[in-house]
DNA sequence: CCTACCGATCGGTAGG
DNA sequence: CCTACCGATCGGTAGG
Protein backbone atom coordinates (compact mmCIF):
# COMPACT_ATOMS: atom_id res chain seq x y z
CA UNK A 1 0.00 0.00 0.00
CA UNK A 2 3.27 2.20 0.23
CA UNK A 3 5.16 1.18 -2.72
CA UNK A 4 7.40 3.60 -2.83
CA UNK A 5 8.39 3.57 0.76
CA UNK A 6 8.53 -0.43 0.46
CA UNK A 7 10.33 -0.29 -2.64
CA UNK A 8 13.01 1.61 -0.93
CA UNK A 9 13.26 -0.66 1.97
CA UNK A 10 13.45 -3.34 0.33
CA UNK A 11 16.56 -2.13 -1.59
CA UNK A 12 18.04 -1.13 1.53
CA UNK A 13 17.43 -5.25 2.31
CA UNK A 14 18.83 -6.40 -0.75
CA UNK A 15 22.09 -3.81 -0.65
CA UNK A 16 22.52 -4.57 3.01
CA UNK A 17 22.32 -8.48 2.14
CA UNK A 18 24.57 -7.84 -0.85
CA UNK A 19 27.12 -6.64 1.44
CA UNK A 20 27.06 -9.51 4.26
CA UNK A 21 27.30 -11.96 1.18
CA UNK A 22 30.35 -10.20 -0.11
CA UNK A 23 32.03 -10.38 3.14
CA UNK A 24 31.11 -13.89 4.43
CA UNK A 25 29.85 -15.59 1.51
CA UNK A 26 26.24 -16.36 0.53
CA UNK A 27 26.02 -19.81 2.64
CA UNK A 28 27.74 -18.21 5.88
CA UNK A 29 25.14 -15.47 6.08
CA UNK A 30 22.35 -16.15 7.90
CA UNK A 31 19.16 -13.98 7.87
CA UNK A 32 19.53 -13.34 11.48
CA UNK A 33 22.93 -11.39 10.86
CA UNK A 34 20.99 -9.33 7.88
CA UNK A 35 18.36 -8.48 10.48
CA UNK A 36 21.08 -7.20 12.84
CA UNK A 37 22.40 -5.36 10.23
CA UNK A 38 19.01 -3.30 9.60
CA UNK A 39 18.26 -2.82 13.03
CA UNK A 40 15.14 -5.57 12.91
CA UNK A 41 14.14 -8.93 13.98
CA UNK A 42 14.57 -11.62 11.19
CA UNK A 43 10.89 -12.61 10.81
CA UNK A 44 10.51 -8.82 9.82
CA UNK A 45 13.02 -9.33 6.65
CA UNK A 46 9.49 -11.41 5.11
CA UNK A 47 7.91 -8.02 5.09
CA UNK A 48 10.06 -7.35 2.25
CA UNK A 49 11.63 -10.50 0.69
CA UNK A 50 10.54 -13.66 -0.30
CA UNK A 51 13.45 -15.50 0.71
CA UNK A 52 17.00 -15.87 1.29
CA UNK A 53 17.42 -17.34 -1.99
CA UNK A 54 15.16 -14.40 -3.78
CA UNK A 55 18.14 -11.90 -2.72
CA UNK A 56 20.57 -13.61 -4.53
CA UNK A 57 18.37 -14.31 -6.93
CA UNK A 58 17.67 -10.47 -8.26
CA UNK A 59 21.75 -9.89 -7.21
CA UNK A 60 22.77 -11.82 -10.05
CA UNK A 61 20.18 -11.13 -12.72
CA UNK A 62 19.93 -7.58 -11.97
CA UNK A 63 24.04 -7.27 -12.93
CA UNK A 64 23.73 -9.95 -16.04
CA UNK A 65 20.86 -7.37 -16.92
CA UNK A 66 23.09 -4.89 -16.96
CA UNK A 67 25.79 -6.82 -18.42
CA UNK A 68 23.83 -7.43 -21.11
CA UNK A 69 22.53 -4.20 -21.89
CA UNK A 70 26.23 -2.79 -22.50
CA UNK A 71 27.15 -5.47 -24.73
CA UNK A 72 24.14 -4.95 -27.18
CA UNK A 73 25.32 -1.03 -27.01
CA UNK A 74 29.03 -2.23 -27.90
CA UNK A 75 27.93 -4.50 -30.71
CA UNK A 76 25.62 -2.18 -32.00
CA UNK A 77 29.09 0.06 -32.96
CA UNK A 78 30.64 0.34 -36.32
CA UNK A 79 34.10 -0.04 -35.27
CA UNK A 80 36.85 -2.70 -36.04
CA UNK A 81 36.71 -6.18 -33.78
CA UNK A 82 39.83 -4.63 -31.21
CA UNK A 83 38.02 -1.23 -31.00
CA UNK A 84 35.00 -3.13 -30.15
CA UNK A 85 36.71 -5.35 -27.58
CA UNK A 86 38.20 -2.62 -26.30
CA UNK A 87 34.85 -1.36 -25.78
CA UNK A 88 33.27 -4.10 -24.31
CA UNK A 89 36.15 -4.61 -21.97
CA UNK A 90 35.40 -0.67 -20.79
CA UNK A 91 32.24 -1.59 -20.23
CA UNK A 92 31.92 -4.61 -18.50
CA UNK A 93 34.77 -2.64 -16.12
CA UNK A 94 32.23 0.47 -16.13
CA UNK A 95 28.97 -1.92 -14.81
CA UNK A 96 30.96 -3.29 -12.12
CA UNK A 97 32.14 0.08 -11.40
CA UNK A 98 28.59 1.03 -10.39
CA UNK A 99 28.66 -1.78 -7.89
CA UNK A 100 31.28 -3.56 -6.58
CA UNK A 101 29.62 -5.26 -4.15
CA UNK A 102 27.03 -6.49 -6.51
CA UNK A 103 29.75 -7.78 -9.00
CA UNK A 104 31.56 -9.45 -6.38
CA UNK A 105 28.49 -11.55 -5.18
CA UNK A 106 27.36 -11.92 -9.35
CA UNK A 107 31.00 -13.67 -9.59
CA UNK A 108 31.31 -15.53 -6.17
CA UNK A 109 27.87 -16.68 -5.39
CA UNK A 110 25.65 -17.26 -8.74
CA UNK A 111 26.38 -21.31 -7.43
CA UNK A 112 24.08 -21.20 -4.54
CA UNK A 113 21.29 -20.24 -6.84
CA UNK A 114 18.80 -23.49 -7.08
CA UNK A 115 17.64 -24.41 -10.37
CA UNK A 116 16.27 -23.25 -12.80
CA UNK A 117 17.68 -20.12 -11.72
CA UNK A 118 21.14 -21.36 -11.93
CA UNK A 119 20.80 -22.90 -15.13
CA UNK A 120 19.42 -19.66 -16.74
CA UNK A 121 21.83 -17.92 -15.25
CA UNK A 122 24.79 -20.38 -16.55
CA UNK A 123 22.97 -19.90 -19.44
CA UNK A 124 23.25 -15.88 -20.09
CA UNK A 125 26.74 -16.07 -18.88
CA UNK A 126 27.81 -18.65 -21.34
CA UNK A 127 25.97 -16.38 -24.05
CA UNK A 128 27.98 -13.20 -22.58
CA UNK A 129 31.34 -14.95 -23.16
CA UNK A 130 30.61 -16.65 -26.33
CA UNK A 131 30.20 -12.94 -27.77
CA UNK A 132 33.48 -11.57 -26.33
CA UNK A 133 34.98 -14.66 -28.46
CA UNK A 134 33.21 -13.71 -31.48
CA UNK A 135 35.19 -10.21 -31.32
CA UNK A 136 38.09 -12.10 -30.86
CA UNK A 137 37.27 -14.57 -33.80
CA UNK A 138 36.45 -11.42 -36.28
CA UNK A 139 39.50 -9.81 -34.87
CA UNK A 140 41.54 -12.99 -36.16
CA UNK A 141 39.77 -13.29 -39.71
CA UNK A 142 40.31 -9.30 -40.34
CA UNK A 143 44.01 -9.79 -39.57
CA UNK A 144 44.26 -7.65 -36.20
CA UNK A 145 44.52 -10.51 -33.84
CA UNK A 146 47.32 -13.00 -34.33
CA UNK A 147 46.07 -16.45 -36.22
CA UNK A 148 47.82 -18.86 -33.26
CA UNK A 149 46.08 -17.62 -30.14
CA UNK A 150 44.49 -19.72 -28.76
CA UNK A 151 40.94 -18.40 -28.45
CA UNK A 152 39.48 -20.23 -25.63
CA UNK A 153 43.16 -19.21 -23.84
CA UNK A 154 42.29 -15.96 -24.67
CA UNK A 155 39.14 -15.24 -23.41
CA UNK A 156 38.93 -17.04 -20.21
CA UNK A 157 42.12 -15.22 -19.53
CA UNK A 158 40.24 -12.07 -20.65
CA UNK A 159 37.07 -13.25 -17.77
CA UNK A 160 39.34 -13.95 -15.29
CA UNK A 161 41.06 -10.50 -15.07
CA UNK A 162 37.17 -8.93 -15.39
CA UNK A 163 36.12 -10.58 -13.07
CA UNK A 164 38.78 -10.58 -10.45
CA UNK A 165 38.06 -6.61 -10.41
CA UNK A 166 36.34 -6.36 -7.26
CA UNK A 167 38.79 -8.09 -5.37
CA UNK A 168 41.47 -5.51 -5.76
CA UNK A 169 39.97 -2.31 -7.31
CA UNK A 170 39.74 0.70 -4.88
CA UNK A 171 37.12 3.04 -5.90
CA UNK A 172 38.68 5.44 -3.33
CA UNK A 173 41.88 5.32 -5.72
CA UNK A 174 42.98 8.10 -8.55
CA UNK A 175 42.01 5.15 -11.33
CA UNK A 176 39.06 5.98 -12.92
CA UNK A 177 37.07 3.01 -14.30
CA UNK A 178 37.34 4.01 -17.60
CA UNK A 179 40.66 4.44 -16.86
CA UNK A 180 41.15 0.84 -15.75
CA UNK A 181 38.95 -0.27 -18.68
CA UNK A 182 41.38 1.03 -21.28
CA UNK A 183 44.87 -0.13 -19.36
CA UNK A 184 43.32 -3.46 -19.02
CA UNK A 185 42.21 -3.52 -22.66
CA UNK A 186 45.50 -2.08 -23.47
CA UNK A 187 47.56 -4.52 -21.85
CA UNK A 188 45.09 -7.71 -23.05
CA UNK A 189 44.85 -6.36 -26.72
CA UNK A 190 48.79 -5.49 -27.15
CA UNK A 191 49.11 -9.16 -26.16
CA UNK A 192 47.02 -10.20 -28.69
CA UNK A 193 47.74 -8.49 -31.93
CA UNK A 194 50.34 -8.55 -34.21
CA UNK A 195 53.03 -5.90 -33.34
CA UNK B 1 49.00 -47.52 16.47
CA UNK B 2 48.58 -47.75 12.21
CA UNK B 3 49.85 -44.50 11.42
CA UNK B 4 50.13 -46.01 7.59
CA UNK B 5 46.90 -47.05 7.73
CA UNK B 6 45.57 -44.02 9.00
CA UNK B 7 47.46 -41.76 7.20
CA UNK B 8 45.78 -42.97 4.04
CA UNK B 9 42.36 -43.18 5.42
CA UNK B 10 42.85 -39.30 5.94
CA UNK B 11 44.28 -38.68 2.80
CA UNK B 12 41.00 -40.07 1.64
CA UNK B 13 39.08 -37.72 3.92
CA UNK B 14 40.92 -34.60 2.86
CA UNK B 15 40.61 -35.43 -0.87
CA UNK B 16 36.45 -36.00 -0.48
CA UNK B 17 36.38 -33.05 1.39
CA UNK B 18 37.99 -31.20 -0.89
CA UNK B 19 35.79 -32.18 -3.63
CA UNK B 20 32.94 -31.30 -1.92
CA UNK B 21 33.91 -28.01 -0.46
CA UNK B 22 35.13 -27.19 -4.31
CA UNK B 23 31.39 -28.38 -5.73
CA UNK B 24 29.11 -26.73 -2.88
CA UNK B 25 31.24 -24.16 -0.93
CA UNK B 26 32.88 -24.96 2.32
CA UNK B 27 30.03 -23.66 4.41
CA UNK B 28 27.23 -25.30 2.18
CA UNK B 29 29.08 -28.25 3.18
CA UNK B 30 28.26 -30.64 5.71
CA UNK B 31 29.86 -33.33 7.38
CA UNK B 32 27.03 -35.42 7.04
CA UNK B 33 27.81 -35.06 3.40
CA UNK B 34 31.42 -35.60 3.39
CA UNK B 35 30.59 -38.84 5.47
CA UNK B 36 27.85 -40.09 3.47
CA UNK B 37 31.10 -39.47 0.81
CA UNK B 38 32.77 -41.85 2.14
CA UNK B 39 30.11 -44.32 3.12
CA UNK B 40 30.53 -43.77 7.19
CA UNK B 41 28.86 -41.93 10.13
CA UNK B 42 29.29 -38.66 10.31
CA UNK B 43 30.78 -38.94 13.69
CA UNK B 44 33.37 -41.30 12.38
CA UNK B 45 34.89 -38.69 10.65
CA UNK B 46 36.38 -36.93 13.55
CA UNK B 47 38.51 -40.20 14.11
CA UNK B 48 40.49 -39.06 10.64
CA UNK B 49 40.48 -35.17 11.37
CA UNK B 50 39.95 -32.65 14.54
CA UNK B 51 37.26 -30.32 12.93
CA UNK B 52 35.99 -29.43 9.27
CA UNK B 53 38.14 -26.21 9.44
CA UNK B 54 41.06 -28.43 9.82
CA UNK B 55 40.70 -30.00 6.48
CA UNK B 56 40.30 -26.60 5.44
CA UNK B 57 43.37 -25.92 7.06
CA UNK B 58 45.28 -28.41 5.42
CA UNK B 59 43.79 -28.16 2.11
CA UNK B 60 45.05 -24.20 1.99
CA UNK B 61 48.34 -24.34 4.00
CA UNK B 62 49.93 -27.14 1.39
CA UNK B 63 49.06 -25.64 -1.76
CA UNK B 64 50.25 -22.43 -0.12
CA UNK B 65 53.46 -24.28 0.43
CA UNK B 66 53.50 -25.89 -2.86
CA UNK B 67 53.69 -22.36 -4.71
CA UNK B 68 56.25 -21.06 -2.30
CA UNK B 69 58.99 -23.94 -3.16
CA UNK B 70 57.97 -23.45 -7.28
CA UNK B 71 58.61 -19.97 -6.95
CA UNK B 72 62.03 -20.03 -4.58
CA UNK B 73 62.83 -22.53 -7.64
CA UNK B 74 62.35 -20.17 -10.33
CA UNK B 75 64.12 -17.03 -8.29
CA UNK B 76 67.28 -19.22 -7.93
CA UNK B 77 67.56 -19.19 -11.60
CA UNK B 78 69.83 -16.79 -13.35
CA UNK B 79 68.08 -15.15 -15.80
CA UNK B 80 66.20 -12.12 -17.35
CA UNK B 81 63.56 -10.61 -15.39
CA UNK B 82 61.36 -11.87 -18.67
CA UNK B 83 62.27 -15.37 -18.53
CA UNK B 84 61.84 -15.80 -14.67
CA UNK B 85 58.17 -14.02 -14.52
CA UNK B 86 57.83 -16.88 -17.49
CA UNK B 87 58.71 -19.55 -15.55
CA UNK B 88 57.16 -18.30 -12.47
CA UNK B 89 53.99 -18.67 -14.59
CA UNK B 90 54.62 -22.05 -15.96
CA UNK B 91 55.56 -23.42 -12.21
CA UNK B 92 52.46 -22.11 -10.57
CA UNK B 93 49.87 -23.13 -13.58
CA UNK B 94 52.11 -26.84 -12.88
CA UNK B 95 51.63 -26.84 -9.06
CA UNK B 96 47.74 -26.07 -9.55
CA UNK B 97 47.62 -28.94 -12.50
CA UNK B 98 48.54 -31.36 -9.96
CA UNK B 99 45.86 -31.33 -7.84
CA UNK B 100 42.72 -28.76 -9.29
CA UNK B 101 40.67 -29.70 -6.83
CA UNK B 102 42.51 -28.36 -3.93
CA UNK B 103 43.41 -25.25 -6.16
CA UNK B 104 39.83 -24.51 -6.38
CA UNK B 105 39.62 -24.58 -2.98
CA UNK B 106 42.60 -23.05 -2.10
CA UNK B 107 41.32 -20.03 -4.19
CA UNK B 108 37.51 -19.79 -3.13
CA UNK B 109 36.92 -21.44 0.48
CA UNK B 110 40.08 -19.62 2.15
CA UNK B 111 38.18 -17.02 3.40
CA UNK B 112 36.50 -19.47 5.87
CA UNK B 113 39.62 -19.61 7.58
CA UNK B 114 39.34 -18.53 11.55
CA UNK B 115 42.35 -16.39 13.19
CA UNK B 116 45.12 -16.61 13.11
CA UNK B 117 44.93 -18.81 10.62
CA UNK B 118 43.06 -16.32 8.18
CA UNK B 119 45.81 -13.84 8.65
CA UNK B 120 48.65 -16.07 8.28
CA UNK B 121 47.59 -17.38 4.88
CA UNK B 122 46.94 -13.67 3.74
CA UNK B 123 50.24 -12.59 4.30
CA UNK B 124 51.68 -15.59 2.41
CA UNK B 125 49.30 -15.04 -0.33
CA UNK B 126 51.04 -11.17 -0.30
CA UNK B 127 53.93 -12.47 0.07
CA UNK B 128 53.75 -14.91 -3.16
CA UNK B 129 52.06 -11.58 -5.11
CA UNK B 130 54.85 -9.42 -4.22
CA UNK B 131 57.81 -11.65 -5.27
CA UNK B 132 56.37 -11.60 -8.78
CA UNK B 133 55.57 -8.09 -8.84
CA UNK B 134 59.29 -7.45 -8.23
CA UNK B 135 59.88 -9.45 -11.27
CA UNK B 136 57.81 -7.15 -13.39
CA UNK B 137 59.66 -4.10 -11.63
CA UNK B 138 62.79 -5.86 -12.53
CA UNK B 139 61.68 -6.52 -15.90
CA UNK B 140 60.85 -2.43 -16.36
CA UNK B 141 64.17 -1.54 -15.05
CA UNK B 142 66.37 -3.84 -17.15
CA UNK B 143 63.88 -2.23 -20.16
CA UNK B 144 62.76 -5.49 -20.87
CA UNK B 145 59.33 -4.12 -20.02
CA UNK B 146 57.54 -0.86 -21.10
CA UNK B 147 57.96 1.93 -18.46
CA UNK B 148 54.35 2.97 -18.50
CA UNK B 149 52.58 -0.34 -17.28
CA UNK B 150 50.86 -0.15 -14.18
CA UNK B 151 52.70 -2.70 -11.88
CA UNK B 152 49.68 -3.31 -9.69
CA UNK B 153 47.02 -3.79 -12.86
CA UNK B 154 49.45 -5.79 -14.55
CA UNK B 155 50.49 -8.50 -11.43
CA UNK B 156 46.35 -8.39 -10.56
CA UNK B 157 45.29 -9.11 -14.20
CA UNK B 158 48.57 -12.19 -13.87
CA UNK B 159 46.80 -13.34 -10.70
CA UNK B 160 43.78 -13.43 -11.78
CA UNK B 161 44.23 -15.40 -15.12
CA UNK B 162 46.08 -18.05 -13.26
CA UNK B 163 43.79 -18.21 -9.95
CA UNK B 164 40.21 -18.67 -12.63
CA UNK B 165 42.41 -21.58 -14.42
CA UNK B 166 40.91 -24.27 -12.14
CA UNK B 167 37.65 -22.89 -13.22
CA UNK B 168 37.48 -23.63 -16.92
CA UNK B 169 40.94 -25.78 -17.75
CA UNK B 170 40.01 -29.60 -18.48
CA UNK B 171 43.01 -31.94 -17.61
CA UNK B 172 41.45 -34.85 -20.25
CA UNK B 173 41.95 -32.06 -22.96
CA UNK B 174 45.08 -31.72 -25.08
CA UNK B 175 46.39 -29.11 -23.97
CA UNK B 176 48.90 -30.07 -21.14
CA UNK B 177 49.63 -27.91 -18.40
CA UNK B 178 53.61 -27.21 -19.10
CA UNK B 179 51.86 -25.79 -23.04
CA UNK B 180 49.30 -23.61 -21.18
CA UNK B 181 51.79 -21.80 -18.72
CA UNK B 182 53.69 -20.63 -22.01
CA UNK B 183 50.56 -19.92 -23.66
CA UNK B 184 49.53 -17.86 -20.54
CA UNK B 185 52.94 -16.35 -20.68
CA UNK B 186 53.09 -15.46 -23.62
CA UNK B 187 49.79 -13.90 -23.78
CA UNK B 188 50.91 -11.48 -20.83
CA UNK B 189 54.35 -10.94 -21.57
CA UNK B 190 54.34 -10.58 -24.81
CA UNK B 191 52.04 -7.66 -23.77
CA UNK B 192 53.82 -6.25 -21.33
CA UNK B 193 57.38 -6.28 -23.78
CA UNK B 194 58.24 -3.57 -26.06
CA UNK B 195 58.03 -5.00 -29.40
C1' DC C 1 33.99 -46.94 13.04
C1' DC C 2 29.21 -46.94 15.46
C1' DT C 3 25.02 -45.49 18.45
C1' DA C 4 23.18 -42.03 20.87
C1' DC C 5 23.02 -37.64 21.71
C1' DC C 6 23.99 -32.34 22.76
C1' DG C 7 23.25 -27.31 22.43
C1' DA C 8 23.22 -23.99 18.87
C1' DT C 9 21.59 -22.19 14.90
C1' DC C 10 19.23 -22.26 10.57
C1' DG C 11 15.29 -20.36 7.12
C1' DG C 12 10.86 -19.47 7.54
C1' DT C 13 5.60 -19.05 9.28
C1' DA C 14 1.46 -17.66 12.14
C1' DG C 15 -0.77 -14.17 13.83
C1' DG C 16 -0.97 -9.89 15.17
C1' DC D 1 7.71 -4.64 12.16
C1' DC D 2 7.23 -7.76 16.51
C1' DT D 3 6.63 -12.07 19.61
C1' DA D 4 6.54 -16.68 19.63
C1' DC D 5 7.60 -20.51 17.61
C1' DC D 6 8.54 -24.71 14.20
C1' DG D 7 11.07 -28.68 12.24
C1' DA D 8 15.47 -29.40 10.25
C1' DT D 9 20.12 -29.42 10.37
C1' DC D 10 24.56 -28.08 12.03
C1' DG D 11 29.57 -29.34 14.13
C1' DG D 12 31.02 -32.02 17.48
C1' DT D 13 31.42 -35.31 21.94
C1' DA D 14 30.86 -39.50 25.04
C1' DG D 15 31.56 -43.93 25.35
C1' DG D 16 32.19 -47.90 23.47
Amino acid sequence: MEPVANLSRKEQVIRSAAQLFREKGYAASSMRDLAQKLGIEAASLYSHIKSKEGILQSLCFDMANEFRKSLEEVEKQKLSASEKLRNGIIGHIQVMAKDLTASAVFMNEHRHLSQPYLRDFLLLRINYINRFKSMIEDGIRMGEFKPTIDKKLAVMTLFSSLNWMPMWYDPEGDVVPTDLGEQLSDMLVNGLKKN
